[in-house]
DNA sequence: CTAAGAAGGTTGCGAGCGCAAGTATTCCGG
DNA sequence: CCGGAATACTTGCGCTCGCAACCTTCTTAG
């Protein structure tokens, strides 16, 4: 099997597709909340995250892998939205190494607030436009690719907040 | 229909699907052709956008509808790629307010040194871990996402290069 | 007990790029 | 022909974020 054989068209297809599509949408996406609600798409999805987390907390680097973030962007990220106050820093029992990021009320609420805005883009431009079995194969296709080669970190093993 | 009906698991899944995959895949390809040919990917895909134009030349417009880039973000790119002698601009004869970026021959030279590595890291890391039936549905389901509502600009009408 | 190494986060630095405003050119109504 | 609107691109500004280096804390071998 040449691995290095050119791109057919219907490779190049799939390829371009992923690409411009994510690139479009997104751009699309990130506008509208920033208008709206005043919030980077990362910065929600921060937000949604940890609001699922039991304790609505998580520690950065659970929150760097989930996010499309690098841990130095998350750190920044951060920063800001506790400038925000809408997440706080709290340091682990354990391992002083650890540090969570928690959602503060304020935080929930805000979240509370801009989902309506997002749920609508991401129906009016992605979800509400594939049918079912489309969006079962893209979620089938393109989920496999993400946990591909990358470890999975386990769960968080800090039992002492602090 | 209620739009505002929050996502299913399906949809959830096919959404953070291509949110995560994309971030992921670009990030890799990106770092790959970066290290072995100093080009950042939407560099390149500049560059073999213009290789498989007429003239190998585009309009700056055109360029950036085909790109995943605005208008400024693709004069501070083109601005670049001309520093280091892979582009030219030209102006045009019959509009002065039209500019093209034509690739030279350095240019090209340099995209068929770059393609080995973005090849291999397509398959790699997209394209060979998908089925045929698997690209073709990723194609379908995301491709008319991208022409959707964006105009789609037609072609050059600019007949003397000048 | 101690030193080496690994792991979790954070920072210095700088590149990339989007938005809004600006410039130059062309188009069009009157 | 003339002036306003549209088009094509560029620039000022500022934010985001990745990489590499760094600090701190934990682990482990000797």
């Amino acid at each position: 099997m040449a691995t290095t054989r050119p791109l057919d068209a219907r490779e190049a297809a799939a390829f371009h597709a992923l690409i411009r599509t994510h690139a479009r949408v997104v751009r699309i996406l990130e506008a509208e909340l920033e208008a709206e609600q005043g919030l980077s798409l990362p910065a929600y999805e921060v937000l949604a995250h940890l609001s699922e987390a039991p304790d609505r907390r998580r520690r950065m680097t659970e929150l760097a892998s989930f996010a499309v973030l690098t841990p130095s962007g998350l750190t920044r990220l951060v920063d800001k939205l506790v400038r925000d106050g809408l997440v706080e820093r709290q340091r682990c029992g354990t391992d002083a190494r650890v540090v969570y990021a928690a959602l503060t009320d304020a935080g929930f609420q805000r979240l509370v607030d801009a989902y309506p805005t997002h749920l609508r883009g991401v129906r009016e431009h992605v979800v509400d436009r594939l049918t079912p079995a489309q969006l079962d194969a893209v979620a089938e296709a393109l989920g496999p690719l993400t946990t591909g080669d990358g470890p999975e970190p386990s769960a968080a093993d800090c039992t002492e907040p602090a």
